[in-house]
DNA sequence: AAGCCGGGGAT
DNA sequence: ATCCCAGGCTT
């Protein structure tokens, strides 16, 4: 049998019955495919189920406000895939009524669709024979090839993608690109795969020289940067300050409490003192207090955010507060969102 | 080419 | 604590 062969023989024993396999619509493929980039299907499936519901075609999709769009995206991050997502409906409502490009490279054009979503779609909706390199496909072809070129190298990036394109199945792209991802996912994991059971165990370069678990090769990304959030929950009786983040950061778009930014921890004094703080409360009358004794470390991959809580008590008026009780309506970070739901006004 | 953009699960 | 996930965009 050849590669392409014992891959999708693979695939058909083994698959998960998963709600996009059932479909070749390209709405639904298309939102599948960003939902689960750099997204385990585990973690990603519920949100697809939600969306699925609320937006059956990209016409709903397309009605919809990007505050709601975030909304039922809040807690999968990358909130970047919403906004393009959100976007991109409107588009294809509006300026296409409703039709999806067909090709690869009509594809690579949608705002949120790259090399790999491209592929994907034009496999898996339009039959194209253009390959999907994703993590998965990274690690099945440089382990069973023994190919040690790090594949977040503008020449691992090429040389992949060109083996991906000899290897798949013309006739049957979509089952062939995902059945190597499956299999990437399911049977050649990053730790331990199961190569006593591996229908290429045979011919596979890293298990015959004992290199399974030195690939694939991947550059060291940079190291992790601490910051310094002070949230100030200004708010009297019945409304609190929430804004709307619009800087080129994180979390663009998602609403917080009122942040001061610092190098380091603050006291309360400090805080107190701050430009920003006093620019906030101005001469109000307010009692502070510190919500978390201990220091709340919110771990993004490329960052951490030590996070304060200071609660910051009003009995006057609050001009451009929300009502307290409306505030799980705002997409809001996971941080966010954790500290509402403990703390609970 | 390198940096940035989340959150969570597995080890 | 580290790695990685059905990656893409910006600089």
């Amino acid at each position: 049998m050849t590669f392409s062969e014992v891959i999708i023989d693979w695939y058909r024993q083994n698959k998960r019955e998963l709600p996009w396999r059932k479909t070749t619509d390209p709405y639904k493929i298309w939102l599948s495919e960003i939902m689960l980039q750099q997204t385990r299907v585990d973690q990603g499936l519920p949100y697809y189920l939600a969306f699925e519901k609320a937006f059956p075609t990209v016409f709903d999709l397309a009605d919809a406000t990007e505050e709601k769009v975030l909304k039922l995206w809040q807690g999968l991050g990358y909130y970047s895939r919403a906004r393009n997502l959100h976007h991109t409906a409107g588009y294809i409502a509006r300026e296409r009524k409703g039709e999806f490009p067909s090709s690869y490279k009509e594809l690579l054009k949608l705002k949120g669709v790259g090399d790999y979503t491209a592929s994907a779609i034009a496999s898996i909706s339009f039959n194209e024979a253009s390959p999907v390199v994703d993590g998965n496909v990274y690690r099945v072809l440089s382990r069973y090839f023994g190919i040690d070129t790090p594949i977040n190298s503008g020449r691992g990036i090429k040389y992949f993608k060109e083996l991906a394109q000899e290897l798949i199945d013309k006739e049957d792209p979509a089952t062939f690109n995902q059945g190597i991802m499956e299999f990437g996912a399911v049977q050649c994991k990053p730790r331990s795969p199961l190569c006593s059971e591996c229908p290429l165990n045979a011919g596979c370069v890293a298990l015959k020289d004992n290199l399974v678990d030195q690939l694939p090769v991947k550059i060291r990304n940079a190291r992790i940067k601490h910051r310094y959030f002070n949230y100030l929950i200004v708010h009297n009786e019945h409304r609190t300050l929430l804004f709307q983040r619009r800087e080129k950061d994180i979390w663009q778009h998602l609403y917080e409490f009122p942040l001061v930014e610092t190098e380091k921890p603050m006291s309360e004094e400090e805080i107190i003192s701050h430009p920003q703080f006093k620019e906030l409360i101005g001469e109000n009358r307010f009692e502070i207090s510190l919500y978390n004794k201990e220091n709340v470390v919110h771990k993004l991959s490329h960052q951490h955010i030590h996070a304060t809580f200071w609660i910051v008590y009003l009995k006057n008026d609050i001009e451009g507060g929300i009502r307290k009780s409306r505030i799980k309506e705002y997409p809001v970070p996971v941080l966010i969102a954790n500290f509402v739901r403990e703390y609970e006004f």
